[in-house]
DNA sequence: GCGGGCGCTAAACATACGTTCAGCTCCGGC
DNA sequence: GCCGGAGCTGAACGTATGTTTAGCGCCCGC
């Protein structure tokens, strides 16, 4: 089991690796082009020489850096589907894709400012993550859906955007989230909470009465007129 | 024209203004520090002198596109903030929160780029116009809750968040959707069936009969009428 | 007419950056 | 003992990039 799971964190002994594990931070943190080789090589305390004698050269090296972010993340993707073909009910999905995230969630300071950089600036390879985890997440719904999970006046096609914004919004969030709330959304017990609130508002919405019997509280405002332009 | 809105375009026939309207469209697609300004310079027609004649640095610059882009902004925040101080009921909230992005979609492409890199690469600004939006958000969602729409068991301090990444969804994912849908969210009616979703999400959920986590008032089913147009 | 400011250009300039290279230390095998 | 390769260094190099500057043409007020 443990074998299962690529290692995350390489052994900050050998410079390579520090070298790499530093690149990974910084380029999450400030993106590829804001920082230097010599900022990389300050901070993983090696000389800038270093860093082209391992990985060639700047891209090489963000090359190893995305081949390492991915080795993590094609471990966790077959994880992901080989249980998420399983799952047929709309309770079991929810819980399979938060503890698909979950798992992982002590490693996520340094990968998920790293993805999130990765699907901000629309890297190759960042589509190709998103375009992954679209298909889980689609045909996941597919399941419920063909099972009578998901109620009938729903949109199929908005769907599957609607959970993944959802599911990713602290990822892309969060360093706001942590202005607002003091800490990340990714802490143990918010992120617990979010993901109650979460299937909350999938089972149920969050609005009450949702029965057109609403006791309309203030005196009708002019409503607003639809969108035009 | 509508003079309370401020004048999205800049006149493209000044030599500034061109500048300012190209430094925004390449500041939003690649990011301030991958564009140079012998970039901005030949995608303007001018010669790269004149960047700095008008703007003094390269960072002068980017101070004045942001400052045009918060002028836009802000028009569109105060107008915001003034139709939603009126809204106390879940269907109001919903329908003013959606014409105010989408009253200016004609204008987006160009301004939701930027303000999407914005929030990528966390600028002050960036954090001041997210800080502004939660605030708006929160303060809607106090006056639904005040007026009894908001279900009881819902998490208050994650309803905002959950809002929010439902709204800004498409802002930051776009470039993906817009490769598995062959076209932009933001086109005209697919936005429109978005929000539709987006409103019945949070009006009744998506998942039919299953089992509420809570026990609701209802635990079977509940039907909503479509949408009234 | 003309002086001066404004919009603008193109070349020159200084520096920051990615890359290269000669050479150092350490260590295992012969 | 010493050879050779691996890990690593720091200075040097070429180029890209932001900035500065000298100067041109146009227009407006006097």
């Amino acid at each position: 089991m443990s074998n299962a799971v690529v290692k995350f964190r390489l052994e900050p002994k050998s410079g390579r690796d520090r070298i790499l594990l530093v690149a990974m931070r910084l380029f999450g943190e400030q993106g590829f082009d804001s920082v230097t080789v010599r900022d990389i090589a300050a901070a993983a305390d090696v000389s800038v020489g270093l860093i082209n004698h391992h990985f060639g050269s700047k891209d090489g090296l963000r090359d190893q850096v995305d081949a390492h972010f991915l080795e993590v993340f094609e471990a966790a993707y077959l994880e992901g589907t080989r249980v998420g073909a399983e799952v047929t009910s709309a309770e079991e999905y929810s819980q399979w894709i938060e503890a698909w995230i979950s798992r992982h969630v002590d490693d996520w300071p340094l990968l998920a400012q790293y993805l999130r950089r990765a699907l901000l600036e629309e890297s190759d390879w960042g589509a190709e993550v998103f375009r992954r985890y679209y298909d889980i997440v689609r045909s996941a719904i597919d399941r419920v859906d063909a099972a009578g999970g998901v109620a009938p006046e729903v949109d199929r096609l908005w769907l599957p955007f609607l959970i993944i914004y959802l599911q990713v919004g602290t990822l892309l969030l969060d360093p706001y989230i942590k202005r607002i709330l003091g800490r990340s959304g990714f802490d143990r017990d918010l992120w617990r909470r979010r993901h109650e609130a979460y299937s909350h508002m999938l089972a149920s919405g969050v609005w009450s009465g949702g029965a057109p019997a609403r006791p309309s509280p203030r005196p009708t405002r002019r409503r607003r007129p639809p969108p035009e332009k």
